[in-house]
DNA sequence: GTAGGGTTAG
């Protein structure tokens, strides 16, 4: 029997110096061996090397030790996973095989949540059907393991044969198991299974925990079951921070901003025992940029400056993006000036933001500065670089860039990345190119790609092209109104009113409405909301008399009113009416009314930007000497003396 | 011995 020291270290260091994160340097250890050494002796110094991070000599120590202890075991498997080293981690696997430790439940727990770390799912399965006495810690190991790769409908196979054998769930595998009703690659919706898990914690009195109430909101968030998610908030006995912040960003992720704020506003004023994190944060920036709230994204960022939280790269980079889409890059641009360590996301923030104003190659320059700087470009740098280069024309940069994806950095284009790429050909009107990209493609191209190329076929009104994509896109995504109404818009255009007629009461017998395009405007820290047909606003009356004012005067300057995107085969003057009412032009109306003469007035529109409102914006802000910023579904249009960013190009 | 919310795009 032999035992190394190291001369200058002790033997057992004591546990507040033990970093497992942190790796230490291995201290140089000379070798004596020790024939009167026991094997609690190893044992013991078996543990303290794995807490010192010295696995080498760790596994040099348990090649000659015959009894290692379970314990020893796991730091051994711990120290593995903490030097990221696979294959010591199947040695020490083995080894603990050999010496008798194959049905140990507890060592069964640590392995699969080693394998777990290394993705190596198969190992984490062999190693729960070879273990015999699965405790409810193996079964939750499996499920955790199973759900962090995607086989949500594993998770809950094993679970029901799990409930079968009379082994019941405990708190920790309900969170589990809901979890894995969201974590499925298979593309049924797991919704009905997490409704039914809901039903058992309800019966079996688990509804007090507030770890399992919370999975739960963030579950029916993630299946965009807003309403069931706030049932359950409101229905929980006890709250914390956590379960607020999933409530506010279950808002915040599925199109509910206002009511994502007025629950923020809600925890600062109702609850003094609860203090909103970073993570909360995140959330409420995510609401202020949907919005472009920018007086209440100021505000937020006041609080996030006063609780010290503008160091956490996450805040920051939503920092980035809120200052953005409330168009004021300079300021997003600024924050991330002043960042003293930047991630991949911090730079997609800026790429994305110069994105959507329209820099296409200030977007590119900071894409390669980024590469310059060290930082690998993830798939979603690519997304937004090439978003980048669609709004700006640079047909010529996507391609390039779309080439070096999978050559220059190891990244296999994802059905995102081809959306791009036909969007930007497509906007280009070459929807030809756009249409082989599609043929071309080596993986199935989804709503998306086809969404695109329909898109574009509305810009360049290309009827042919349009059908082919649309009969695609009714068939995968059926209730989808928007791509019906494409399809109309194009018709319209062309003036086959038998087709739109033919494609409106398609939409019909679907079950199917057209959503209303929706403006709105921050007013002194308020947001006023529009839409085309509204008649609750009290000074509705006021904007329309306004708009047919400022119409018939913009007319004299050489406005001509571009009504052919109206549905409806109606006169000349109907379908002018029916495009001064809509919902940009009336939050324009409510910017020259309410906002300061000095004032930019700033619009967010949920769709996009048609092109009477953006001619008509245009004139306005000439006319009227206003600068005008509008964000629509895409981008940002910056009208000033007559003139707008996207040089006419969206 | 295990658990809950968040960053960028679309």
């Amino acid at each position: 029997m032999w035992v190394f020291q190291s001369p200058k270290t002790t033997l057992l260091p004591s546990r507040s110096t033990f970093s497992p994160r942190t790796s230490l340097k291995p201290p140089v250890c000379s070798i004596t061996l020790n024939p009167t050494a026991s094997t609690a002796d190893n044992n013991k110094l078996i543990q303290s090397l794995c807490k010192q991070g010295n696995l080498g000599q760790a596994l040099k120590l348990l090649s000659h030790e015959p009894n290692p202890t379970q314990h020893t075991y796991e730091l051994l498997l711990l120290s593995c996973t903490h030097q990221n080293s696979l294959l010591d981690a199947q040695h020490v696997h083995r080894h603990l095989l050999e010496n008798g430790f194959d049905q140990d439940p507890f060592l069964a727990t640590k392995l699969i949540n080693m394998y777990s770390f290394f993705d190596s799912i198969d190992n984490a399965r062999k190693v729960f059907d070879k273990t015999q006495n699965r405790t409810i810690y193996v079964y939750n190991a499996l499920f955790r393991a199973l759900s962090l790769v995607g086989h949500g409908e594993e998770v809950l196979d094993t679970y029901r044969r799990m409930n079968s054998i009379g082994i019941p769930s405990d708190r920790f595998s309900y969170t589990y198991v809901l979890k894995a009703c969201v974590a499925s690659d298979c593309l049924v919706s797991l919704l009905n299974k997490g409704k039914e898990i809901h039903a058992h914690i309800l019966r079996h009195g688990y509804d007090g925990y507030v770890h399992i109430m919370t999975t739960l909101v963030d579950m029916y968030a993630k299946f965009g079951c807003v309403s069931n998610a706030s049932c359950v908030f409101n229905q929980m006995p006890v709250k914390n921070v956590v379960s607020w912040s999933a409530m506010i960003a279950c808002y915040a992720k599925n199109g509910k901003a206002f009511e994502a704020l007025e629950l923020f506003r809600e925890l600062m004023l109702e609850t003094q025992d609860l203090c909103p994190n970073s993570v909360t944060m995140v959330s409420v920036l995510q609401a202020c940029a949907a919005l472009a709230a920018l007086e209440q994204g100021r505000l937020i960022h006041g609080y996030i400056l006063r609780k010290g939280l503008d160091s956490i790269l996450p805040v920051i980079s939503a920092l980035v993006t809120m200052y953005a889409r409330c168009g004021k890059l300079e300021l997003g641009q600024r924050v991330f000036d002043h960042m003293d360590r930047r991630d991949v996301v911090s730079w997609n923030s800026l790429i994305s933001s110069y994105g959507v104003h329209g820099f296409g190659k200030k977007a590119i320059g900071i894409f390669e500065e980024m590469t310059y700087n060290g930082v690998e470009p993830s798939p979603i740098s690519f997304v937004s670089v090439l978003g980048a280069c669609s709004h700006a024309g640079l047909v010529d940069e996507g391609k390039m860039l779309f080439k070096s994806m999978r050559g220059a950095h190891g990244i296999y284009p994802s059905v995102e990345h081809y959306a791009c790429m036909v969007d930007l050909l497509g906007r280009a009107n070459r929807l030809e190119e756009a249409a082989k990209i599609i043929e071309d493609m080596r993986i199935e191209p989804g709503p998306k790609v086809w969404g695109s190329l329909l898109g574009s076929c509305r810009i360049h009104c290309n009827v042919e092209l349009a059908e082919r994509a649309s009969i695609r896109l009714f068939d995968l995504e059926p209730t989808n109104a928007g791509n019906y109404v494409l399809l109309a818009d194009i018709y319209a255009e062309a003036g086959m009113w038998d087709e739109v007629k033919r494609v409106k009461k398609l939409l019909e017998t679907r079950g199917l409405q057209k959503v209303p395009g929706r403006s709105w405007i921050e007013v002194k820290r308020k947001i006023y909301s529009f839409v085309s047909v509204d008649e609750v606003n009290p000074q509705m009356e006021q904007l329309h008399a306004l708009l047919v004012k400022l119409s018939s005067e913009l007319k004299e300057e050489g406005y001509v009113p571009q009504t052919k995107v109206v549905l409806y085969d109606l006169k000349p003057v109907e379908k002018e009416r029916i495009v001064l009412g809509h919902s940009e032009k009336l939050a324009v109306a409510f910017g020259l009314i309410n906002c300061s003469k000095g004032e930019a007035i700033r619009i967010t529109k949920s769709l996009r930007l048609c092109e009477d409102c953006h001619s008509f914006t245009k004139f306005i802000s000439k006319f009227t000497n206003r600068e005008i910023l509008v964000r629509d579904v895409n981008r940002f249009h910056h009208f000033r003396d007559g003139v707008c960013s996207c040089g006419d190009y969206w």
